[in-house]
DNA sequence: ACTATAATTTGACATAGGTCAAATGCATTG
DNA sequence: CAATGCATTTGACCTATGTCAAATTATAGT
């Protein structure tokens, strides 16, 4: 999935707008591993992965990690909060394979946003389909068995579930590792 | 909190813009216990709590209603995936209170989208403030034991934790009723 | 191919919180 | 001010999942 063809099936750009849209974006490459953004850090970019997978992360109480988020191709990653009120994030987020993203900054996406009403709206919809996400990822963990929460995992994130470590998902779905590794079997 | 002071704090609209938007809302009051979205049927507004709460839940397989979340004074409330998607809504909404609120259709509110670039700014703004909450809510919820959930809920709801029955807050924690009962001591 | 290191699986045991049922408390209505 | 119906609390017991530790398997570097 391209960003071109991903900002276009959300909103009808003309292609001079998604000329000049794309411009403000840049293309990077990151190995497999590397550390986006630290927790305490301000988050400076919101990218979108056209290539590879990450996630979002933090320690809890113990210094174990818990994984919060996971982030495929066609999707935008960032820790939101602290990306869109420039504001301390809670999380560490980072890839988990070499991964291909277009970056953007705050101050960029602030600009698109003022410049196109529909970049606005493009923003909004997003948003929702995040908040969307976030309350099925609820309703799953909140009152399912184990075995129920890793049926969740595998339909929300088909593509991620078989590719990253046994206690990246464990922890994402509230369990321990053992318990995720006997459910499998 | 009225709905003019609460559009005014985020984003800067001229009187007469105010003006405009505010005649595309109207005032309600209903009572004690209606429901205003029924599981199944398509979320036709979005409501601003001027007073009293609100809150939506779901029926579990076994037919148990599960609280998902509050809406006290000066929120939105609504069912937000169905509202905005026009789709059926996962969720009841009802009050909990005699409640004032103001109502706007799906219909008024994408004209005023369309209308105010800053309207779409305010939509944006309010999706990741809730996007923000809910993630606050997966992370109580996830890893913490029923008396920290608790608190999450004092902090959170501080306003409404002391006003709504058992039940309810206990299904939204992710305990029983009994559990809870056993904490509150 | 051979280590060293990390990831996963397995086992034995502990416990927070669930379930079910009964008892108590509280509020609303005639 | 009974009487009825909910909401909350309490008790006894149960179970899914956690904890800790060891064994096994996979991965990556030399």
């Amino acid at each position: 999935m391209s960003i071109t063809n991903f900002l276009s099936t959300l909103v009808a750009f003309t292609p001079e707008e998604l000329k000049d849209i794309l411009s403000h974006f840049s293309k990077e490459s990151i190995v497999k591993n590397q550390t986006l953004v630290h927790q305490g850090d301000v988050c400076k970019f919101l990218y979108f992965v056209e290539q590879g997978m990450g996630r979002s992360y933090y320690l809890n109480e113990h210094g174990k990690e818990i994984t919060q988020w996971f982030f495929g191709v066609g999707k935008f990653m960032t820790s939101a909060d602290s990306f869109f009120q420039q504001t301390p994030s809670l999380y560490y987020l980072e890839v988990l394979e070499n991964t291909v993203v277009y970056s953007i900054s705050k101050e960029n996406i602030d600009l698109l946003f003022a410049k196109y009403h529909k970049m606005e709206k493009l923003g909004r919809l997003v948003t929702i389909e995040m908040l969307t996400k976030m309350t099925n990822k609820i309703n799953a963990i909140q009152f399912q068995t184990a075995r129920e929460r890793y049926d969740y995992m595998l339909s929300e994130f088909p593509d991620i579930a078989y590719q990253v470590p046994l206690g990246h998902i464990a922890s994402y779905l509230g369990m321990t590792q053992e318990t995720l590794s006997r459910i499998r079997k």
